[in-house]
DNA sequence: GAAACTTAGTTTATTGAATAGACAAACTAA
DNA sequence: TTAGTTTGTCTATTCAATAAACTAAGTTTC
């Protein structure tokens, strides 16, 4: 009724999904190797790997190369068992991908979004999933699930509560999704599935603790601590932009004074280049990649604001990495220099040791991979407690 | 060899915990209670039951009202099973208690510390630990452990890296107590201690998430994330007394800029009394207690600073709540109002609708009381994976 | 006050998961 | 060929949880 209880299902269940990660980890292995690798009897591993061919999860792929007496059979986690939606809904765009098990981009679809209107953008949510869907093969387990990252504040039933550059409020996109689909539907903010693509497909695969840094118009974070997202009390943790930095600095609409999204963001660096006559980030970009020296002191200055809240990050979360993403990560050659400098000098000596500064290895991709790994995560999860 | 893998003995360690827990909580219950609040059967119960009863941790109390049925046998826990030692260690005190396994004080002994040097305090530190454990009665288990809170950064060995302080630098505290005694050794910084007190025993009772903010001379916090100590990568996470909150403010020996406890702690505090003629901490309570106007100023200067760094922690991490503790705690009736308005004003709106702010139940035993419980909790690990 | 119900806790037989060890299959090396 | 090695399965055993029957000890009802 309360706790969880321990049985015979649950070893059985723990003792699955350590074959299983062995074999996901471990790409080609045979039943001898997990047994080794895991620690489980052999005759364990064989009846476990048999449950999981029984259930598509795991196919022999033939015989591997003797050590000296029998060959052993190879086994293979069978990526196209199931397939998962990843979306990532932008301020302005619609970004999305159909994904095997293992994350392997199937097919991809991009489109800038038309209406911002909950309505409209909901309907152009719905033909971009559908379009997927029906570019997906025939699997034993079909679509999984689907994953959405969005830019805002969402609750732990996957409602959007403040969407601030979409002007949305209190939209249940996880009900009206799951009841368009019939599927398994997950929502996060685009921060934490941002944080979860870096961590499983990126810059961050299998650190424990991270903290994703997304550098958009705003500032958001994901954070993954013991390896497992962290959300606080009321699933709306990592809201870090809002972070003061200067206690007497700007106004922001958020109520707070001196946030640091109000220095360090997108939306700080165009508001400084304006008066250069830069309107857009690309343009910036380019400007810097000829080497504007105007406009390479401005991305240094976003640096240093940026070592700044990221000094305070590592010096509060202690973590293992920290990974900037988003549309900022495209300015690393000319953030980074300033950006290290500054949080070596702020942040503790101890920390310094250990702490690696990362930027995003998926690109824009990040919170799109990150949304299919939640619905892929669900369904293992799923498939566990079944 | 990696992962723990999976067996029998595994659900009987969960099983067992669970109905220990349910004991915990629930003081006198009978065997067909904590068969119906776990949903084991009740089988499983008396057997488990037995087991505990066999280990002294359990003892049955005569029976109980009957509901129209048999009797029930009512069980308790039985908290002088074993004692544990739990040490405030301080920059200028040292605090040690002798608890019994639900965290009662049996014997407590206070003294000041008359020489910082390593050396000469670790000695001191022994005599108060053997003084305690000279006090404790016969039991079947004995000392568990000893729990010792240090003002400092401690690495997962139980060394003090470094506590500023005191001026100690890599003392291997957690080795030379061990040493010493004989004993399990727990060693942890002030603040983790302090929440793991307020979270056990004080205000934070059965809290998820929190944070604990120890305001003294400097700030430290102590992070409970899904009802456990969150640590970091290397241990030594929660420095957010250097959490810059002027991105340009005064410097810090740390090397940052603008930290917080530049601002917020006693040390600020003092440092602003000293031009009014006040020395310390005690002076500056009773002096705001007969009303005088400009140190009742001075407080809510630094309730406002207080709320500035506690907006950010809101921010960031979304707690169930937090908790102000340590020496500061005292001065709450001169911080609050200002406190809490500035943290209404400054943290979003969607946090605040769950976030509580509370003040330490335990005051100044909330670091001793949490190094007990390390030390019981450590006892509690061990015997469930023997 | 006896019969009928209720509740507490134990006993018994069963289920199912993991395991050790025996074993068969399939290979290498000499 | 023969000896040794490695892989994977089979068999008997152990152990924890469980359902169901059962004993024990009450209360309620008429």
């Amino acid at each position: 009724m309360t706790t969880p209880t321990g049985d015979q299902a649950l070893i059985k269940r723990i003792n699955t999904a350590i074959v299983l990660e062995c074999i996901l980890r471990g790409a080609p292995l045979s039943r001898a190797q997990i047994s080794e690798q895991s620690g489980l009897n052999k005759a364990t591993v064989s009846s476990l790997v048999q449950d999981l061919i029984d259930g598509s999860l795991v196919r022999e792929i033939g015989t591997g190369q003797s050590s000296g007496g029998r060959k052993p059979v190879m086994l293979e986690f069978v990526a196209t068992s199931g397939y998962a939606i990843g979306i990532d809904l932008g301020v302005n765009y619609i970004r999305g991908a159909l994904v095997d098990m293992r994350g392997e981009i199937v097919a991809e679809r991009t489109s800038s979004l038309r209406d911002s209107e909950p309505g409209a953008a909901f309907e152009q949510l719905c033909g971009c999933i559908e379009a997927l869907i029906a570019e997906a093969p025939a699997s034993p387990y079909g679509i999984v699930g689907i994953g959405v990252g969005v830019p805002g504040i969402v609750d732990e039933n996957g409602t959007i509560l403040f969407a601030p550059n979409l002007q949305w409020r209190d939209v249940p996109l996880q009900r009206m999704l799951s009841e368009r689909f019939g599927l398994h539907v997950t929502i996060d903010n685009e921060a934490n599935a941002g944080a979860l693509g870096e961590q499983k497909y990126g810059a961050g695969r299998s650190i424990a603790n991270l903290v994703y840094v997304s550098v958009g118009i705003g500032i958001g974070t994901g954070l993954i601590l013991h390896k497992s997202l962290y959300k606080g009390s009321a699933g709306y943790s990592g809201e870090m932009g809002h972070l003061s930095i200067e206690a007497h600095g700007l106004s922001c609409t958020c109520g707070n004074r001196g946030c640091w999204e109000l220095y360090a963001s997108e939306q700080a660096l165009l508001k400084q280049a304006s008066s250069l006559g830069f309107g857009d980030l690309e343009e910036l970009l380019s400007a810097a990649d000829s080497g504007r020296q105007d406009v390479l002191e401005l991305f240094a200055g976003i640096g240093e604001y940026l070592g700044i809240g990221i000094a305070n990050i590592v010096n509060v979360f202690n973590p293992d990495a920290v990974i900037i993403g988003n549309r900022m990560s495209q300015a690393r050659p000319w953030l980074e220099n300033s950006l290290r400098q500054t949080v070596v000098q702020r942040a503790l000596g101890f920390h310094l040791r250990k702490v690696q500064l990362l930027f995003a290895e998926l690109g824009e991709r990040s919170a799109m991979m990150g949304a299919a790994e939640m619905a892929i995560s669900g369904f293992f999860s799923r498939i566990k407690s079944a």
